[in-house]
DNA sequence: GGGTCCATGTACAGAATTGTACAACGGCTT
DNA sequence: AAGCCGTTGTACAATTCTGTACATGGACCC
């Protein structure tokens, strides 16, 4: 069996120190540990590896032997470690952050602007709105509806979507009563998707009728929506920035998703990812009124 | 700081086996220990080190990197996994034991036959009587006359060692009673060291006089003894083989000592050490008869 | 010779790590 | 579609490791 390669480090100080309060200085540990240590890689390597004078400890022949391939390992850690001090100190890199479709739209939209103000971080913008947790490190930051119940994620609200009705500019709605909206061709989720923001909402406002087009995930939605598909319950910030839909009535109050920025508490720690969480909350309190439904378009 | 060695160890495994189970199963831990082990290592180092496919982890381009310094590490930890190989598994090396003076002059002068049946291991004996334990790495086996309260220590009786007064061959003894010997000089332990075996006996029995003749081991004794220099109380192993000694009365009953044979519980397992052991066991039970004063020379 | 400082060894309490058990998921086979 | 297998994630109990505190020993200084 290998010893184990971090005994070896120990055996290494002791080696290089001679006293067990000097190795344990060196590597942050206590004393006993660092006799523990190398008694540990004694047993497991099968010999002594330090003759014990009256003040201080000297490696034996096969300690002598053993240092050379240690200095060795020694030299490759240290590569690792200026490699690894490029990562963790600086706000370079890539992070990567994920969203349902159409919060990934709204930030993709602002993307350029966010990398104007951190140019030297690449973002990977991934569309996913199944629930996921961080720990299948499927992304550095999630924006999610629902905070999930999981060790080690840390949340932060980045504020409340709201949502309406949208149709294409020149879809007909000659009259505006629920009745008459209710009969009207609409476009929705799929049955697998009922639980996405507004769609229970619509199916009660349509008696229980399926939406006579539907899709799975919103910009679906949103295209169907714009080629006159028919009427469609959208997130304001998607649905308002399109010249070419128009709001069919005012926010539905009862419809609206809150958002939460998810990180794993380890990643929180790492410049790039606070970098990009705090760009990304600066973006959502920029945009509220966007994302709350209070642009008004002429 | 640098990241814990061993984690790499781990690391290395993942990227070998490409899942959690598997690089479990190479290093003999559970896969929930790996997912720990790289999780705690990319949190060290900074970065993401592998993305998770469906079915595998694949290393990151950070993880590439690492990969090369990690097996250079792993080459130097073979190297030093087949020089320790040669030292555990096989029955050679050094053996160092640690003895008082008369255990050690009795090793000693069987110490060619004991070779004779373990040629590829070489004898260290060192002579000492302070009593000592293991920990500090003096002796890989000890002969004591006392089993130390410490932990980690096994014992193992050989025997028990008888004593005797002796003289010189040509020493005058003219009368043999108690009155008569007591007043001859006598060559013995200095202060420091009445607690040798024989010593308190032989003051009490010469009513208190200090000897005439003190030295600080048994070999200055023994010496001071063949050369005239007086009676003295010593090991009937270290005393009846000599033929410049003579017997002065039979064995004391009152005076005797224990002799043990300590090891350190961890070295106990070694084979060299466990052939060494029993060897000794074996002469102690050889020469049971010289040891206790059985051996009547004509 | 006594006092001080440094180092090591050891016992025990606390912290950290690991293994076990179980749930969940995805792929494959029937 | 159902069942099975392999894999991963997680919670909790068990185990291991570490640090602290203290005792002991040796060297040095006064």
């Amino acid at each position: 069996m290998d010893p184990n390669w971090d005994d070896l480090r120990v055996f290494l100080a002791l080696a290089r120190g001679g006293t067990l309060t000097k190795a344990a200085k060196v590597l942050d540990v206590s004393h006993p540990t660092v006799a523990r240590r190398v008694h540990a890689l004694e047993k497991q390597i099968g010999a002594r590896l330090f003759d014990r004078l009256p003040d201080r400890f000297v490696p034996t022949s096969v300690g002598e032997e053993l240092l050379a391939d240690t200095e060795a390992m020694e030299k490759a850690a240290h590569s690792i470690h200026r490699r690894s001090a490029g990562l963790s100190d600086t706000v370079s890199g890539t992070v990567r952050l994920s969203a349902e479709e159409a919060t990934a739209a709204l930030i993709a939209r602002f993307s350029a602007g966010l990398r104007s103000k951190l140019p030297q971080i690449e973002f990977e913008v991934a569309t996913s709105h199944t629930p996921a947790n961080l720990s299948k490190r499927e992304a550095d930051l999630l924006i999610r509806e629902q905070v999930p119940e999981l060790g080690g994620i840390v949340a932060r609200k980045l504020g409340r979507a709201a949502y309406a009705i949208y149709a294409a500019c020149d879809f007909q709605v000659r009259r505006a009563t629920p009745a008459a909206l209710a009969a009207l061709p609409w476009v929705g989720f799929d049955d697998d998707h009922l639980r996405m923001p507004g769609q229970r909402w619509m199916q009660d406002y349509r008696g229980g009728r399926r939406p006579e087009i539907r899709g799975n995930n919103w910009l679906v939605l949103h295209e169907a929506t714009r080629s006159g598909g028919g009427l469609a319950v959208l997130p304001c910030h998607l649905g308002d920035p399109d010249t070419a839909l128009k709001r069919v009535g005012g926010v539905i109050p009862e419809v609206f998703a809150d958002q939460w920025l998810l990180v794993h508490r380890d990643l929180r720690a790492l410049p790039r990812v606070r970098a990009v969480m705090d760009a990304v909350v600066e973006l959502f309190q920029r945009e509220r009124a966007l994302l709350e439904g209070r642009i008004v378009r002429t």
